[in-house]
DNA sequence: GATTAGACGAATGTATACACAGAGCCACGT
DNA sequence: ACGTGGCTCTGTGTATACATTCGTCTAATC
């Protein structure tokens, strides 16, 4: 089964509504503060108001969208936010880490320490191709539905899934500088590491020292942003 | 503005529908693994299918019931689950006490610490009392209202909002026994003691310990449960 | 006798029509 | 000129009709 940001046209319209909508709010086409109205969205995505609907109703039940009187608002992301949201992050993610660290599988992490050592070599070589950012991202998302699957905690996934998009919002915001992308793949490494050897404290420590630098970079194209 | 639970008869058809579902379900009148088909709780609720949809839908996000195949499916709460389901909410409930130790006013949480004390001796004087029982899960709400307006973390309250529906499931599941109950009080005013002192450490720790004899408790009593 | 293909039916997905509520606006009065 | 009252217009909430899909039962063939 494949995701569905992978799957070319869903059948149902309400699906491709979301889709869509997900999409454009995730890559900043809709701009925070946006208002989304039924009607219009159902004339321009070309289907009825039911399915658009539903689709909203998913957006408010991730937090995409927020309800306020007349339609629903694309949610901002101030500051603010990103450190309430970090916060959290930190404390799941490293608990996950550590959770895998204790259930995972040797082989599986041992493998994820050397892809991220080939990762930094190509970002270093070229770290300014898309393709190879692209890459890296991918790589990314497979080490952490491999974290996901060796924590083994439904809920645990199921509020890492919904705080994960948030976190594709704000890394559009703020961009990927290459050097950032480097360490970070060090980083990265050391996390698979400690899951590999099965240190659940250093998977923990990693990975808070890991997500501790990536608020600070986005800190830092924040604060850049708003005084350009 | 209250609380929807609180809200004696919504405009809304569908959160009146919504309203009567998670009620049904969180007490056990819609017993786990039952399946809810549109028409038939439409009918049941004396509306159309749309407004049944919407609150399914709303059930769905929450994870009460799950969408298998034809219709939804109240989900089960197997003993695993339990156990996942704990993991997490201790994370985040120590979390969250952690933050409120650093972030609370004294005096709120020193009031919060003679509650639990009167509480205390209230069942033990009469702990049997329907109406001493509904008191004091009435402070524990007033409680953990309290800790997440004091961690004010937005995403961390959203997360345990969830979390506790569930923890009703269990609890309504597992019932309550007076000794469990009292031995819970102490472990409530230790917690609020120790955010009333601005003790983060502590506060994360107590909150460990109420958290890990709760997940005893509701262990002994689904143990009992499955062998009776 | 078991397995699979096909048709039937029930339940969901979608569209549309109507009801209601709120915001903006114009006119009227002071 | 400014405030107030009602009107209109727009958008959501709900109902219902229609389309589509998926499960299931049956029957036929191997």
């Amino acid at each position: 089964m494949y995701t569905l940001s992978l799957m070319t046209e869903p059948k149902r319209a309400s699906d491709r509504a979301y889709q869509a909508l997900r999409t454009e709010i995730l890559d900043g086409s809709l701009a925070p503060a946006t208002v989304l109205l039924e009607v219009e969205q159902a004339d321009r995505l070309g289907m009825s108001r039911t399915p658009v609907r539903v689709a909203l109703n998913r957006l408010l039940a991730e937090g995409l969208v927020s309800a306020g009187g007349r339609g629903v608002t694309v949610t901002s992301v101030r500051a603010e936010d990103v450190e309430s949201f970090f916060e959290l992050r930190t404390c799941l993610e490293s608990h996950a880490a550590q959770l895998a660290a204790r259930r995972a599988t040797t082989e599986e992490f041992q493998r994820f320490v050397a892809e991220f050592h080939d990762a930094r070599d190509q970002l270093l070589v070229d770290g300014s191709a898309q393709q190879v950012i692209d890459d890296y991202f991918s790589l990314i998302r497979r080490f952490d539905d491999a974290i996901d699957a060796a924590a083994d905690n439904r809920y645990l996934v199921d509020a890492l899934t919904t705080l994960r998009t948030h976190v594709s919002r704000v890394r559009h915001m703020a961009g990927s500088a290459r050097a950032r992308l480097i360490t970070s793949a060090d980083e990265h490494a050391l996390i698979a590491e400690a899951i590999a050897q099965h240190d659940p404290v250093l998977a923990d420590h990693a990975t808070h020292v890991h997500l501790h630098n990536s608020l600070e970079h986005f800190r830092g194209a924040f604060a850049r942003r708003n005084t350009a």
